[in-house]
RNA sequence: GCCGCCUUAGCUCAGUAGGUUAGAGCGCUUGAUUGUGGAUCAAGAGGUCCCCCGUUCGAACCGGGGAGGCGGUACCA
């Protein structure tokens, strides 16, 4: 008989202890500024049907790469969401006139890409976003800004650990009318702002490459250029390099606007005190057939690194931007959107290259020493229980030293032991592992191990709950 | 998708310029302790040397193909 082999499909994590109780709880206090701020929670499904995700192919009956689909029992195609934005935008669009306006919502929840996982980089994901529609520019994005900074600290991030780079769409197409490329032209103008997108990584010559005839990466990958010429290339490098993104705009009205917008929003989070945290910085594109106005990322400035300590390129760990024609695909008319999403499963990833999970402490283990005790030691973890201590009769014929096997493995703090003795004497014994533990540091002969019984008492059995409940505190 | 590196015990890795019984450390099990985890000592279990085809008297090792992993790059809502 052919037996299945036990794998996990790559780039879907299994995740347990400490990880888990750490997501756990950076979602909730992330989930409580978002509230904070006024935004209530929206649960929406894990498939869409994926003409509303926009996710077919161009002129093609299949939907694109990148989502996991299947087909429904009436032949139409579903897609797992592979952000909450589109669902936000299938959900306002659905619900258009219920919604009070601005309508802002949060929401938590597993998103799927199928795609090729990399360093913190899983094909199934959390994400954490909070959007709010019917809300026009600069304000509302000024808002979300300090909220996505607000939140990422609550998360963890301590300030000097993160930038949010700010740009803007509208900023982009002033700078391609300005070079001469037609903003309308997908695949030139994609080409450029792309190749603008990785000016932190290649520096002013590998973009220039890229904006011109193309270029050869070291890992000997070939990217086709924008063929733009050499004119062109110069102006987008000192655009990329200079400080005020309005002077390179003289009279173009895209370019112009987008600029002052992003002056807004700056002098607004620099009055409120969150300046210093935010950087204009013109290689921050992000979606392209998706944002349209300001659009931000939250970079880590510390490196990264994997088990085997190499530093790894490591991408942002939160985004959001304006999105004012999401909606309008649905109902044919722009509603001015602006929302953040914080990327938890890869914040965990960063946050656990930087300092390990602290394993909490497992449950008190009762030894189970006598088959007909069996209902005492259930009584005695009901009895724990009671007090909120967390309480576990051992389970399984195995002999004493087997049980303090497995306690120490749990990472049980106490042990409760009733054998023979105790239950003649009407007594309890509570060992402290974590006692014998440190103890056991300064030990190394085999008969001070055996004669040391380090962190053991004995009480009788009318005071065990409280004896627990003291040691544990 | 493209490029590179890697794949030997549960884990981390040695290995022989093709030769019979393939090793270490850690971990695991058992014992020293007939009622005590973690230190120490001893013993033991555990391997299709990633898979297939080929070369060879003989392949974990050489050649070809494939799969998987890792990293980079492309794409990334």
């Amino acid at each position: 008989m052919q037996r299945p082999k036990a794998r996990k499909p790559r780039g879907f994590p299994d995740r347990s202890g400490a990880e888990l109780v750490t997501e756990r709880l950076m979602l909730e206090r992330i989930a409580g500024v978002y509230r904070s701020y006024g935004f209530a929670e929206l649960q929406t499904p894990a498939f869409e049907y994926t003409d509303a995700l926009g996710k077919f192919l161009p002129d093609v009956d299949r939907p694109n790469a990148g989502v996991f689909s299947l087909q429904d029992d009436d032949e139409q195609w579903l897609s797992l969401r592979y952000d909450l934005t589109a669902p936000l935008a299938r959900y306002v669009a659905e619900n258009m006139d219920a919604l009070p306006r601005p309508y802002r919502r949060y929401a938590v929840g597993t998103v799927w890409r199928n795609e090729k996982p990399g360093p913190g980089r899983f094909r199934e994901f959390t994400q954490i976003d909070a959007d709010a529609c019917f809300a026009p520019a600069p304000h509302a994005d000024a808002e979300i800004i300090m909220m996505f900074i607000d939140a990422l600290k609550a998360a963890g991030v301590e300030d000097s650990d993160v930038e949010i780079r700010l740009s803007s769409r509208r900023v982009m197409t002033g700078l391609l009318d300005v070079i001469g490329v037609d903003p309308e032209d997908q695949a030139t103008a994609g080409t450029v702002l792309r190749a603008m997108d990785k000016y932190d990584r290649l520096g002013a010559d590998g973009v220039a490459l890229l904006l011109g005839e193309g270029r050869k990466d070291d890992s000997g990958d070939y990217t086709e250029g924008a063929k733009l010429e050499a004119r062109q290339i110069d102006q987008v490098l000192r655009f990329m390099e200079g400080s005020d993104m309005a002077d390179a705009f003289a009279g173009n009205q895209a370019g112009t606007e987008g600029a002052e917008e992003l002056q807004k929003i700056v002098s607004t989070l620099t009055e409120l005190g969150y300046g210093n945290r935010v950087k204009l910085d013109p290689s921050v594109i992000r979606g392209l057939d998706y944002y349209t106005g300001p659009v931000f990322e939250a970079a880590l400035t510390f490196d990264v690194e994997n088990e085997k300590g190499q530093v790894v390129q490591f991408g942002s760990v939160g985004s959001g931007g304006r999105y004012d024609g999401l909606i309008a695909r649905f109902k044919g008319q722009d509603v001015p959107s602006v929302g953040c999403s914080v990327g938890v499963s890869r914040l965990l990833t960063a946050l656990a290259s930087k300092a390990a999970f602290e394993e909490a402490d497992g449950p008190v283990v009762i030894l189970a020493l006598e088959e007909a005790e069996m209902p005492r030691y259930h009584r005695m973890a009901q009895a724990l229980r009671g007090e909120g201590v967390a309480a576990e009769v051992y389970l399984g014929g195995a002999g004493m030293k087997a049980q303090m096997r497995y306690a120490d493995k749990r990472g049980a703090s106490l042990v409760v032991i009733v054998g023979e003795d105790e239950r003649k004497a009407g007594q309890v014994t509570i060992k402290d592992l974590r006692a014998g533990k440190e103890a056991s540091q300064n030990i190394d002969s085999r008969e001070q191990w055996t004669e040391e019984r380090p962190g053991q008492e004995t009480v009788g059995e009318g005071n065990f709950v409280e004896a627990v409940t003291t040691r544990l505190a």
